[in-house]
DNA sequence: ATTAAATTTTAGACAAATCTAAAAATATAT
DNA sequence: ATATATTTTTAGATTTGTCTAAAATTTAAT
């Protein structure tokens, strides 16, 4: 039994942590959270006597493998339920996020785990993020940047800005999850891109924008 | 913006006063709502003066016309919530209130909607329940209590009691939502009848039990 | 290695929703 | 109609999550 606010820190120092160092701060869980780091640390000793979090105070914090747990699972259920919105109620990836916020705290083990049969096992939510199974294992990765990417033929697996922007702007290029990607040119000044999508129309991407693109590295 | 507590109140105020009298008293409210009265009345000075609910103080409460519309709000959500549970994710009848509970107040019009798209614009939940429509119009009432209603065919539209214990009796029974019953016997000295089920199997029921079971007026 | 800057924590306060115990108002009973 | 019982409200306290302002600690800079 943890409250809503107790999973939302979980979930931000597991994502905190996962790109880049393991010690999470006080004021970037502040920043993440829309809160004062004053707040910040009276919930982490909250947490800390949980055992959730190892916490020393001044030296940043980090998940416990229980605390872990519940981050991964608040994750699975927020995959989850995106999917669900896009796949089945005819959502637009781009309007889904705020919708799984408040979902991804329904608690039911048995809910989700029956979502997850209706969705027939999927491996990746809307925008080609892995979605953990109920042990908690995240599916392969799969993906590197298209900026950074070697070759010239690829397939679209994920998105790294998930804001509404970014994905309306995809929206109008006609680039969506599983597009074929070719490289047509690269443009060292700037390092943009020359693309075609599908075979069929082709389109120049700003090297800001390949930076947010994932593709698979076969 | 309403909280979850909120809406909580004014659902059971609604329920209160749709089985019985206009105004509904603070102890009931406090018993239906596993509180205590000194709650009660707090939570009602609080609702009074965002003008959802009639306050005199002693004097019962009741809603005023905003505050009934966002408690038939809710029932749609909390019923809609339902019936995707058992249509669609196979869970059984006698076990989706309390996940429903708290799906109704996941916010977003939009997504109850799309919902009730989804699952094709139903006007009834898992228990027989009307499901008003998003301008918090109920479909027109079909039903009575079989204890209570004159013929001997009739088809089984609903239920009272909600109870997991009720709901399980019935499928042991093999009785549910749309069977056909037949009256074959009324025993008039403990009023308990003997009926046929869909032309097969036939079973004794108590009045208790017929006292809760709501069938189709033709 | 001190000082200055940034970060983090503490102290004290507040709003929401609850509680207990006591007081006030209403309803009931003889 | 007056006393008794019931219901409801008030008063004051508690818990959760937040805040501001000030103090403590760590980091960075000269």
């Amino acid at each position: 039994m943890n409250s809503f606010t107790e999973e939302n820190y979980l979930k931000a120092i597991y994502k905190l942590a996962a790109n880049g160092q393991e010690e999470v701060s006080t004021n970037a869980l502040a920043e993440k959270l829309g809160t004062k780091p004053a707040s910040v640390t009276d919930m982490l000793k909250k947490l800390s006597v949980k055992k959730l979090i190892n916490y020393k105070r001044y030296q940043g914090v980090s998940l416990t493998a229980s605390g872990k747990k519940i981050a991964i699972q608040i994750i699975r259920k927020h995959r989850l339920w995106e999917l669900f919105l896009v796949k089945k109620l005819d959502f637009g990836w781009d309007e889904v996020h705020e919708i799984a916020e408040q979902l991804e705290h329904i608690e039911s083990d048995e809910l989700i785990n029956k979502l997850e049969k209706f969705l027939d096992y999927p491996r990746y939510d809307p925008h080609g993020d892995p979605i953990p199974d109920n042990k908690g294992r995240f599916p392969a990765e799969r993906s590197s940047l298209l900026s950074e990417a070697k070759g010239e033929l690829f397939i679209m697996t994920g998105v790294v800005d998930h804001g509404p922007a970014f994905l309306q702007y995809l929206d109008k290029l006609g680039l969506g999850l599983g597009d074929e990607i070719k490289v047509k040119e690269r443009n060292p000044y700037d390092e943009s891109l020359k693309i075609s999508i599908n075979k069929k129309q082709s389109a120049f991407i700003s090297h800001q924008v390949a930076q947010n693109i994932l593709v698979s590295i076969e």
